[in-house]
DNA sequence: CAAAGTGTATTATTCAAATAATACACTAAT
DNA sequence: ATTAGTGTATTATTTGAATAATACACTTTG
């Protein structure tokens, strides 16, 4: 058992829920090689102690990251990053954002915008954006 | 005051909020011309009667419907469409897409997406999908 | 086997958003 | 002035998601 992790932080004020919070830094550090297939996730008791915050919580948000494929539960060990966390094609990955696309081009359609127009500023506003 | 209007429909099983069903169909049927500057909206407690509801959900999404400046509020009336409902520049009906690329952007970030692989996808999404 | 470590199923509680009840202010038409 | 039509401010209630309490099943280690 580590002492302290200090892995993991959350900020009651964002109206973000915790599990989610949690979900999001995660998924973060798999992506930016923070954590690395293999790798175990600090045990819910202790990310729960460190947080002043349920088991339950943590449990939820380990869950979802599993049912996700990102991690994979190891008996009496833990949870550690799964081996093809990361390792998803460019295509299969860029293939998760078409559910959040669909909702904009909905949005799109609805304002009378063209094709040529919003792909257009989409590039614009993704230069600026997406560091 | 008409008879029917049946120019509204709610999806109780949809999980979305009614007040948020109303205003966005709204607003496609302004977008879409169906809704013309000075036509009337029906009554809030005409829609209220028709969908089972309270006044106040439809009072609610009326309302907010006036802060985004898509219709106007006319004494012993009802709510009628903005002159100018439709009349936004492009450039601020795209300002009106940001909320949602942002999404999509934290999404690709998490990814571990490259603004140019991002950025090339959607221009071929959108060109499949925005018809 | 015992102890201390994993995660979690089940249930209860909390809390904020969505909805409803009620009563009111206003306008138009007769 | 009266009636019937607008929308809504205020308050209460409902509902569902997020969180917590509790107790359990399992594995590892000695």
């Amino acid at each position: 058992m580590q002492h302290s992790s200090l892995l993991l932080h959350i900020s009651p004020s964002s109206g973000e829920p915790i599990y989610r919070q949690l979900i999001d830094q995660i998924q973060r550090l798999i992506a930016s090689g923070k954590l690395a297939p293999g790798d175990f996730l600090p045990s819910v008791r202790q990310v729960a102690a460190e947080l002043a915050v349920n088991p339950m919580t943590i449990s939820k948000a380990y869950g979802l990251l599993e049912s996700h494929g990102r991690v994979v539960r190891v008996r009496g060990k833990g949870m550690a990053i799964a081996e093809q966390a990361n390792s998803e094609s460019e295509e299969a990955r860029l293939g998760q954002l078409s559910d959040c696309a669909d909702v904009l081009i909905e949005q799109a359609k609805q304002l009378g915008l063209s094709q040529e127009a919003t792909s257009k500023w989409l590039s614009e506003y993704i230069k600026k954006e997406l560091k």
